[in-house]
DNA sequence: CGGATTAACTCAAATAATTTGAATAATCAA
DNA sequence: TTGATTATTCAAATTATTTGAGTTAATCCG
């Protein structure tokens, strides 16, 4: 799935395409450009820039936005993406239901919908993912020949590993290559991952990590799980597995850090108790009330977060690292503001321009999103071409 | 340092500039190809690919080496990198001493060369550097003119960090920016890196790792480093500081996985029952007669290698980690064997194509060489253009 | 107000790399 | 010996780019 592909070499067809692409994410990062800037910026000629412009037009990518007026010389007219001119499809599997969200060129999600689950047999899967694509796409005129491709999140790990324990709910799906699965039910290029690498592109595209591009993300799902970005890419490891930082023991924790730091972590807390923490709402309401058993799990949350935070920032040494997923925002925030990072990290910095530790703002479809902006950040930065 | 470079785009000049790099690579990897051989693996025209070893050869990067016959057709002319095409320059600076290494095309050494340190300010190591790059020079006719760049490893952590314990000897380098300041000194281009980055790099060029492209390297330095490998590409942190691992605590650590397991943990073991364990030379020697303080030492070590390994493991999802450094062979040879690897992990597939801890087979100067191998890697394989 | 300056943009030609298609060369197999 | 197969070369066509001159539209400044 990740292998070492060959490198392709290059020629004009593959320059214009590459240089489609970077002047689409040039776009896509300042908002609005005018030719010369963006000439400037990717080092072309402006009648280079200038030629693209006029075919990304004619494709309906791009939508002139007036004139820009900065001093003397004749203003720049400006160039957006058209919100409307592509769409991605994001879909997360949950062993319980299936979420879908499909986003436009701008990131947004323009149709959002969720079917609980009774079976998560594949074929029961492609169905119901088949179904929330042509839901989508009614909602959308138009929208079907202007499809980018469709993201799918699952939750790892993906293949036959030593992690088994705590039974991801979709055992039936081991031998199955979820890749070509989907992409022959859709009719659209497919990428999968899982919900933290997901989580973090989501977070790039829209949230607190537009401008980072070497950071990582905590993410609250079944378990714990990490995303790594690196240069602006996803660091996957060599069988799409990497970022499983929940599976990992620690000190002071009952079994990893899953055990301490997770949504089952804080459910099971609660059950011991005889309170139900089952939902976001549920978790948010005890916090509003300060309820002293949620402060308990709280607590011990803390180090086992500050734990995670130490061996993130040692091995990885992001730009920051993010926290989001399935809590209340409160909570997160609680986080945020009670976690006593270490002081024996690399990331200890004396004057850092960055907090080393903030919550995500990308909201509770993370994942989902994040699964559509997989396949929006693919069209919009300029990838190295591997052979077929 | 590694900041979010805004990309360039693409025209005639740099394409052929890509498509040059691409042939050298692909002919690196392989040996020797024929022309119609390599446009297959890049998809390119065979002219094209003529065209570009028609420069090569002319630049003296590539030589003939015969005919290859493979049944019926024309036998391809057969080419491979000349070894006295290009040079790189690895130098490894540590607190005592300087070591150098030239490395031809080929990722063979060619001239090595080790100077003690009296003093470790700037301006004594580049002093020390630039005698050291002209010794090189003079051992090799027409080395200068081929020069492709420097490789430089320091110790790390860069900058200002959290990390200040273990005292790295080079003090007066904080304000300092060691690539221009090498980079004017020795008149080339030259990349900074730690040496547990740099040792994977040399493993990739000559060593266990020459095949893989995603894997991890546990490297025994000053401290214990641990290079991350993602797709060919290091992986390097926001601020050149990815994989200082050895600061993480750890369950069963006195204060962190440094301490139990590193050169200066087997030292300060030894010393405390008054042996000496300063060089590899005497660890070789204690192993070889089984001595009981270093079995001991060796006992509680493999424990934290084996948490070593399930953190990188859990975070990377690497193909294999990659055992090396300054340790005697033996005693890397028996961390493979006696470490038990954790069952909780991703790593623990059902049949692994590679074992999942293995030794380093690129010796001593691993560093040294990898600082060149750095530099042998960005000319041998294609990279995202940035603009400046 | 009006000319000088500045900057963005366009047009047409030049350029530099590629691909394409036909021709040639060298080997194997029947 | 002849036909099939594969590698390579040559010359022309192609496709993207850059370059340079010219146009447009704004500000600056006297």
């Amino acid at each position: 799935m990740f292998q070492n592909a060959p490198l392709q070499g290059s020629n004009a067809e593959r320059s214009r395409h590459q240089n489609r692409q970077a002047v689409l994410g040039q776009i896509h990062r300042q908002g609005t450009m005018g030719r010369a800037e963006i000439a400037r910026a990717l080092s072309l000629s402006t009648q280079a820039v200038s030629n693209i412009i006029a075919d990304l037009s004619g494709d309906g990518l791009l939508i002139e936005r007036g004139h820009l007026n900065v001093g003397r010389g004749q203003p720049a007219r400006q160039y957006a993406l058209n919100p409307k001119g592509g769409f991605a499809l994001g879909i997360e599997v949950r062993p319980d239901a299936v979420l879908s969200a499909l986003l436009n060129m701008e990131g947004q999600a323009v149709v959002t919908k969720r079917v609980a689950l009774q079976k998560t047999d594949p074929g029961t899967i492609v169905d119901t993912v088949k179904t929330l694509f042509h839901h989508a796409l009614a909602d959308v005129p138009n929208a079907r020949r202007r499809m980018l491709g469709a993201g799918i999140v699952m939750p790892g790990p993906f293949g036959a590993t030593g992690i088994t324990g705590h039974g991801t709910g979709l055992e039936d799906w081991c031998d199955v290559d979820p890749t070509t699965l989907f992409s022959d039910a859709l009719g659209l290029p497919v990428e999968v991952s899982n919900d933290a690498n997901a989580a973090a592109m989501a977070e790039r595209l829209s949230g607190a990590a537009q401008d980072l591009s070497t950071y990582a993300y905590l993410y609250f799902g079944a378990g714990l799980g990490l995303g790594l970005v690196s240069g602006g890419h996803l660091v996957q490891g060599a069988f799409g597995n990497a970022g499983e930082i929940g599976h990992i023991p620690a000190p002071g924790c009952r079994d990893n850090l899953e055990s301490a730091l997770s949504r089952s972590s804080v459910q099971r807390h609660l059950q011991r108790v005889g309170k139900k923490g089952d939902d976001i709402e549920a978790l948010d309401e005890l916090f509003t009330h300060e309820d002293n058993d949620l402060y308990d799990w709280l607590n011990q949350a803390t180090e086992a977060l500050a734990y995670a935070v130490t061996i993130v920032e040692n091995i990885f040494d992001p730009e920051t690292v993010i926290l989001g997923g399935a809590m209340p925002d409160q909570i997160l925030n609680h986080f945020v503001a009670h976690t006593l990072l270490p002081a024996q990290s690399v990331s200890n910095r004396p004057n850092p321009k960055l907090p080393r530790l903030q919550r995500g703002t990308s909201g509770r479809m993370t994942a989902t999103l994040g699964a559509a902006a997989l396949v929006l950040h693919r069209t919009l930065s300029p990838q190295i071409a591997h052979a077929h």
